[in-house]
DNA sequence: AAGGGTTCACCCAGTTCA
DNA sequence: TGAACTGGGTGAACCCTT
C-alpha cells in the first residue's frame, strides 16, 4: 500500500489534494480557481496552444487550459452555489451566530418580553411560526428529503462508503459548451416566417392601434431568453423541488403559460408609454394631440440625423470601393470566370457591401442600438442589413426607369433592376413586386422609410440575438413612432390604413430578403467583398 | 547566508526589488522602464560601447544597455498588456467602481465593508457592527506562511553569475535577441527550444512545447475581433449643475416666488426639470453618463433613508403589537371562533398591520408624497400599502424555506408561506409565483426594491386619487430613476432587459394584490386590527 | 470528516503625479 | 523617470453545515 498521505493528488495540477471539490479530487487552489471562474462567461484565451500542461507552477499562467482541465476531469459547475444560495447560507450563519451569542452571553439585553417571561423565547417564537419552521428542522417530512447544501443535485448520495476503492465515478455533469452557432440559411428563413406570423397577431396590432389596450389574446411570452442569465436555469424551479412539493397538492407548478402572467406586449407598451410620456402629454390628460410631442420628435430626429451621415458621404468611400469593384468585375470579365455569375450582378452585389457599411455606421448613431451589447449589435446588423438597404433603396428607385439612382456618385450610377434577373430564382420578381406595390407616396417619405428601417433593424428574432426582449421593446417603440407619425400627418382613419399597409411591406421585405440571400449564396465567395462574406457567412 | 530582507535585488540594476515584474525580479523603476520601452520600435543607441554596467545610478544613462539587460535577465514582452487589454481593463475598473459606489452609497445589507477602522459608522447599524467585531477578532494571525508564488524559488539562486541562463521556472518567453529581424516562426521556436532545453526542467518545458508565441500580438488566432474599443474619455458632461439647482428647491427655497406655495407646483416644476434631464441624456446619448448624477443619487438616497426608519425598529412596536396580536389570537383560540379563519392566517394578516404602519411612516418620509394633498395620500396608501409590503417582503423571502424572515426580531420570526394556503382562493399560488419568478438578484437588491416600492406607491389609478397627473409624474420620475440606476450598474442591454422584467413584476404584483385582498375580505373583521379594517374597508 | 464558502495577505499588472 | 498607489487574481487557512 502506498503512503496514504500521498494518495490524493489534484486531478488538475497534480498538487497535493485534500479531497473532493466540486466532484473531483483537487487541491485547494484549483478548488478556489474553479469556484471563481467556472461560472463567469468570459472567455479565457490561451497564450500558447490550448494544450498547456497544468502543474502547480504553471497553473497560474493559463486560465483557459486550467479551466478546461477542470472540466475535463469532471469538476461540476452545478455544485457551485448560486448567488441566492450563498446569500441564504450567509444569512443562516448570521442567525446561528446571533443565537449562540445571545445564549452564551449575558442575554439580558434585548430579550425582555415582559409578558411571556415564563415561556422561553423559543416557545414564544413558535407562536408565530407555529409548526411550520421549527419543526421542519427535525422531522417535518416536507423539507426532510435532502438537506444538501446545493439543492440542485438530487441524486448525490454523500454517504457512500469506501471512497477510495470505489472508483470515483461521481456525478455525471452536464457541462458542455453550448456552441449553437448554427446559423444556417434554413434557420434564417425559418426565423423570418416566424416573424411574419407573430407580427400579424391581432393582439399585437391592436396593442398599437388602440392606445392602451391590454390584450390577453396572446399566449405566453415567446421569448425564452435562454442565453442571458446564467443562473436562472439553475434556480428557476428550485422551489418546485423542495418544501412545497411533497404533501401539498400542488396544482400548477411549472406551467409555462399562466393566465395571470401579463402578456409581454402589454409590458412593452407600458414601457413605451413611459418612453414617450411627456409632462405636457400627462398634464393635458388624454387629449393626445395629433402632433408629435417632443420625445417623439426627438426620436424621429435621431433617425434623420443618423441617416444624414449616410447621405452626405462622399466619393471616397464609394469611389474607392467603386474602383475596387470595377477591378473585380473587369478581372472577372477578362479572365477566369469559373462561375456563372454575371459581372453586372456581381457589381450590384458588391455594391451592397458599400451600403452595408453605411448602414452599420448609421446604426451606430442610434443610441438605443449603440447601447446594446456587442453580440446583439452584430446579430441585428447581420440579420437586418440587407433588408434595411433594400428599404432605403426603395426610396431611390425610379419606377419609370426601373432602376435605382445611387446617390453621391458623380455620374449617376444607375443600376437597372434587370440585373437581378440574371440571378437565378425569383429574387427579381420578389424585389420588383416589393417596390412596385410600394406606393411612392410612402416610399418617398424619408421619415417613413427611416422608421421602417429602424423597425427592421430591431427585429427581435434574428439569429443569435441575446436580449430579445430589449430588441422587441425598441422595435415596438418604433412601431409606435410610426403610428404617431402617421397620425400626425394623416387623418385617423387613413393613418391606420397606412400603418397596416406598411406593416405588410415589412413582411414582404423579409420575403424578398430571403431571395436575395439566395442569390448571394449562389455566388462564388472569392469574388465578393469580405464584408459580405462575413455578413452572409459565405464560406 | 543572506539577510532575508535584502534577498530581492533587481536583476537589471541591482536596486532593491519587491518581486517579479514581467517575469524577472526587478525594481520598480526598471519595471516601469521595461513597460514603457520594451515595445517601442525605436532603436536606442549606446553612447558608449554597448557594455554599460547598469546600476541604480547609471541606469538612466543608457537605455540601450538597460533594455538589453532587461531582456537578458528574462523580462518578457508578452506580459505587457496590449493597448486593447488595457482599455478593456480600464473599462472594467470603471464599471466596478460605479457599481460599488452606487450600491455602497446605500449600504447594502449583508456586505460588510473591508475592514473598516472600526468607528466609521456610528449607531447607524448596530446589528452589523457588532457582528463584524467578533469576526475580526479571530483571524488576525492569518498568513505569514505565504510562500512566494513560486515554490520552487528555493532552487533559485540569485547570485548566479551566469546571466544568460534562465534560472527559474517562470514563463519561458519568446523574447530573443533582437538581432535577427527575420522572425519566422521556425526561427523563433528554434530559439525557444535552444534556450530552454539547456536550462529548464524538462517537465516544464514540455508543458509549453507547442508554444508559438510571437512577441506582439499573435496573428495566428483567428479572432473575430469585434473588440470594444469604444472607450473614449470624453467630455465629462456632468449634469451636476442643473441637477444641484434642481435639488435645492425641493425643501424650502420656493417661498420667494410666492408666499403661498401650492405643493403641486413644486412637484410639477420638479417634474419638468427632471424631464429636461431625461431629455438631455437622450439627446447627448453618449453612454458616458452612466453614473447616477447628484440629483438621481439624492432621490435614491431619500428612499433609502425613508426605509431606514423601517428597518431599524425595534422590538417595541413589534413587541407591543405582537402582544396585541397574541391577545387576539388567544382570544380567538380559547373562545368564540365563530369563523373559520385559522389562527396562523389571522396572525399573518394582523402582522400585515405592523407592516402597513411602517409603510405609512416610510411614505411620510418621501417629500413628494408628503407634499401631496391629504386625500391623495390616503388614496395612495390605501391602494398601495399591501403591494408595497409584499414587494418589501420579497427581499426577505427565503426561497429554500419558503418563508419570510421578518427582520429586527431577535429570534427570527419566520412566516411560512403555507399559511396563505389556508386562505381560500389562489392567493397562495399567486404569491408564490410572484416571488419564485422574481430573480433573487434583483429581489435582494435594496435599491431596486425601494424604487419599485415608490413606483407602486405612486400608482395614479388607485381609487379616489384626485390629482392623477401629479401622481403619474412622480411615478414616472421613479421609473426614470429605476432605469438610470440599472444603467449605472449594468451594461446597456442588460439594464434594459432588467428594466422590462421589473416592470412585469410590478404588473404581476397588482394581480397578486387582488387575490390577497380577497383573502382579507374573507376574514371576520372583529378579529383583525382596526387599521386593517380601515385600509381595506372591511365592514 | 467532507466539502461547500469566506477571508485576507500577497503578487504583479497598470496608473498617477511630481 | 520612478515612487506611490489601485485593483484584480491567487491560494493558504479558516469557517460552517451536514
Ligand atoms: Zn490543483
Ligand atoms: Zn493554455
Ligand atoms: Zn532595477
Ligand atoms: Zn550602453
Amino acid at each position: 500500500m502506498k503512503n496514504k498521505v500521498d494518495l490524493k493528488v489534484c486531478g488538475v495540477c497534480g498538487d497535493k489534494a485534500l479531497g473532493y471539490n466540486f466532484n473531483a479530487v483537487t487541491c485547494e487552489s484549483c478548488k478556489a480557481f474553479f469556484r471563481r471562474n467556472a461560472l463567469t462567461q468570459k472567455e479565457f484565451r490561451c497564450p500558447f496552444a490550448d494544450d498547456c500542461k497544468i502543474t502547480p507552477v504553471t497553473r497560474r499562467f493559463c486560465q483557459k487550459c486550467r479551466l478546461d482541465k477542470c472540466i475535463t476531469i469532471g469538476m461540476c459547475k452545478d455544485l457551485i452555489m448560486s448567488e441566492e444560495d450563498k446569500a441564504q447560507k450567509r444569512q443562516k450563519v448570521e442567525e446561528n451566530r446571533a443565537k449562540k451569542r445571545s445564549i452564551g452571553g449575558s442575554g439580558s439585553s434585548n430579550k425582555r418580553m415582559k409578558k411571556e417571561s415564563s415561556l422561553t423565547d423559543l416557545q414564544d417564537n413558535e407562536m408565530y411560526s407555529s409548526s411550520y419552521n421549527t419543526d421542519s428542522d427535525q422531522d417535518n417530512s416536507v423539507s426532510e428529503g435532502y438537506q444538501l447544501n446545493n439543492p440542485n443535485i438530487v441524486s448525490y448520495n454523500p454517504n457512500q462508503e469506501n471512497k477510495n476503492t470505489v472508483n470515483d465515478e461521481r456525478i455525471a455533469c452536464s457541462d458542455e459548451k453550448p456552441s449553437d452557432d448554427s446559423l444556417t440559411f434554413q434557420n434564417l428563413t425559418q426565423h423570418f416566417y416566424n416573424v411574419n406570423h407573430s407580427n400579424l397577431d391581432p393582439a399585437f396590432l391592436s396593442s398599437f392601434m388602440n392606445s392602451n389596450t391590454v390584450n390577453n389574446n396572446e399566449t405566453a411570452v415567446p421569448v425564452p431568453s435562454y442565453n442571458n442569465n446564467n443562473y436562472t436555469a439553475s434556480t428557476e424551479n428550485r422551489l418546485g423541488e423542495d418544501a412545497s412539493s411533497k404533501d401539498v397538492p400542488r396544482d400548477v407548478q411549472s406551467q409555462k403559460s399562466h393566465p395571470y402572467i401579463h402578456p409581454f406586449e402589454s409590458i412593452l407598451s407600458e414601457a413605451i408609454k413611459l418612453e414617450y410620456d411627456t409632462y405636457s402629454s400627462i398634464a393635458q390628460g388624454s387629449s393626445q394631440s395629433r402632433q408629435l410631442n417632443d420625445a417623439e420628435r426627438a426620436k424621429l430626429n435621431e433617425l434623420v440625423l443618423a441617416n444624414k451621415a449616410l447621405l452626405t458621404p462622399v466619393e471616397e468611400e464609394l469611389g474607392l470601393l467603386g474602383n475596387e469593384l470595377k477591378d473585380v468585375v473587369k478581372n472577372q470579365m477578362s479572365g477566369q470566370n469559373q462561375q456563372q455569375t454575371d459581372p453586372a450582378l456581381l457589381d450590384l452585389i458588391n455594391l451592397t457591401a458599400v451600403g452595408i457599411r453605411r448602414i452599420i455606421k448609421m446604426a451606430k448613431k442610434i443610441n438605443a442600438f449603440k447601447n446594446m451589447c456587442q453580440e446583439d449589435q452584430v446579430a441585428l446588423l447581420k440579420g437586418g442589413c440587407t433588408e434595411i438597404m433594400m428599404m432605403i433603396s426603395a426610396r431611390r428607385y425610379d419606377s419609370t426607369k426601373n432602376s435605382w439612382k445611387i446617390p453621391s456618385i458623380q455620374e449617376s450610377l444607375n443600376v437597372n433592376v434587370n440585373v437581378l434577373k440574371l440571378a437565378k430564382g425569383n429574387a427579381y420578381q420578389e424585389l420588383e413586386r416589393f417596390i412596385r406595390t410600394f406606393d411612392p407616396k410612402w416610399r418617398t417619405d424619408e421619415n417613413i422609410i427611416l422608421i421602417l428601417c429602424a423597425i427592421v433593424l430591431f427585429t427581435p428574432d434574428r439569429p443569435r440575438v441575446i436580449h430579445q426582449d430589449v430588441v422587441k421593446l425598441e422595435q415596438n417603440s418604433y412601431y409606435y413612432l410610426l403610428r404617431r407619425y402617421l397620425e400626425s400627418v394623416y387623418a385617423g382613419c387613413e393613418a391606420k390604413s397606412i400603418f397596416l399597409k406598411l406593416m405588410q411591406k415589412i413582411m414582404e421585405l423579409h420575403k424578398v430578403n430571403e431571395e436575395l440571400i439566395n442569390v448571394l449564396l449562389d455566388v462564388n465567395p472569392s469574388q465578393v467583398e469580405p464584408l459580405l462574406i462575413e455578413i452572409f457567412d459565405l464560406k
